[in-house]
DNA sequence: TTGGCAAACTAACACTATTAGTTTTAAAAT
DNA sequence: ATTTTAAAACTAATAGTGTTAGTTTGCCAA
């Protein structure tokens, strides 16, 4: 009953529509199994264990997310690009909720290998600061500071903790975010010119 | 053998305890009922289930973080009452790794019960930014933004992605990124005064 | 002293991941 | 064409989650 020519690339595709769908950010080795028409233990034939395969699902979702937000700000500089990443941050993870949660509870603070794959994904936001001609040292605290606006909004949106005044207008809520980002560089920006 | 004089009191103590001690926001009933000194299935008479059981922790887990979120900016206004209560937040959410954790886990979109035990949480911050002369509803965003950026900071430190060039100041990074909250609020008030 | 009830227990089940050992089968070697 | 071999499936079993059902224990109050 060998080769139904399953392959580690169909399960990490199945895991994937599996994740897409459900907006959950793991599968069990059981329904992964049943999808594919295997029995569980059969898996191992192909992956070494869970972890590993949460790993080459981080890496696509990763690889997904650069390459949406490389498009989205493609062209384009400063307050312009800032407000193209942002937009398409959000929207990236509103709609792959799934892959989004996974991006953001692998990377354990002793996980080389997972901080590793998610070095392209701080680099976007790199480059689009890189236009403001702030020093080296800077670009690192303020892309710091914009991917803790951009997660922390989404992060808590999606746990409930901006239902106050009912769900009330978040997408102002964003833009302020996004504005006071970019106020704040600006005075910032002025501080250090003079 | 009944009556160790065990009680809810003593279970949610010893499972808080484990979660202060660990650093990790949950804790097997195995574990838990090793610790008591009784048989796992002995904890049912107790608690309903797990659920019950991290409701009962984040209640006590949001009311020593709200507690601690008064003491810290009381009697303090405006920009040093903001300071304070990020000095505050960080402090908690680092030396209670596990409680900051579970908080940051528990409410799902709808589950109305988790919301409303988080609503404490929501005011700290709401009487912070009364001083401000904003309206209702600028104070519902401009909440929603100071929330994002403490979480997304203290939540991507945690998992490892801040690491880029070391783990190179980031207290500098959380100062800016305050002093970039301060700097956009400004801003936005200058203009709504004209 | 004797019920009765709260609180412990044992035994069992379902669901997770995982390992060991076995069989099947497709493709490569004779 | 047949044999061999190795990948890839299988079954059976273990350990760790939470949970339920049914049983025993022992304290306290009638």
């Amino acid at each position: 009953m060998a080769a139904k020519g399953l392959t580690k690339d169909k399960i990490l595709m199945q895991a994937v529509a599996y994740i897409e769908d459900t907006g959950q950010p793991t599968i069990s080795l059981h329904e992964l199994a049943r999808r594919l028409g295997i029995k569980t233990p059969s898996l191992y034939n192909h992956i070494a264990n869970t972890k590993e395969l949460q790993y080459e699902i981080f890496r696509y979702a990763i690889e997904k997310f650069v390459a949406n937000q490389q498009a989205a700000t493609k062209g384009k500089t400063k307050d312009d690009a800032v407000k193209a990443f942002a937009e398409a941050y959000y929207s990236f993870a509103t709609q792959n909720k799934g892959l989004y949660r996974l991006i953001m509870s692998i990377p354990s603070e002793h996980d080389e290998r997972a901080k590793e794959m998610a070095v392209p994904l701080l680099n976007t936001v790199i480059d689009i600061l890189s236009d403001y001609g702030l020093s080296e040292e800077n670009i690192a605290h303020w892309q710091r500071v914009l991917r803790a606006i951009l997660h922390g909004f989404i992060s808590q949106e999606d746990l409930g903790y901006f239902y106050y005044y009912g769900s009330m207008d978040l997408s102002k809520s964003r833009e302020i975010a996004i504005q006071c980002f970019l106020d704040g560089l600006h005075t910032e920006l002025k501080k250090t010119i003079h």
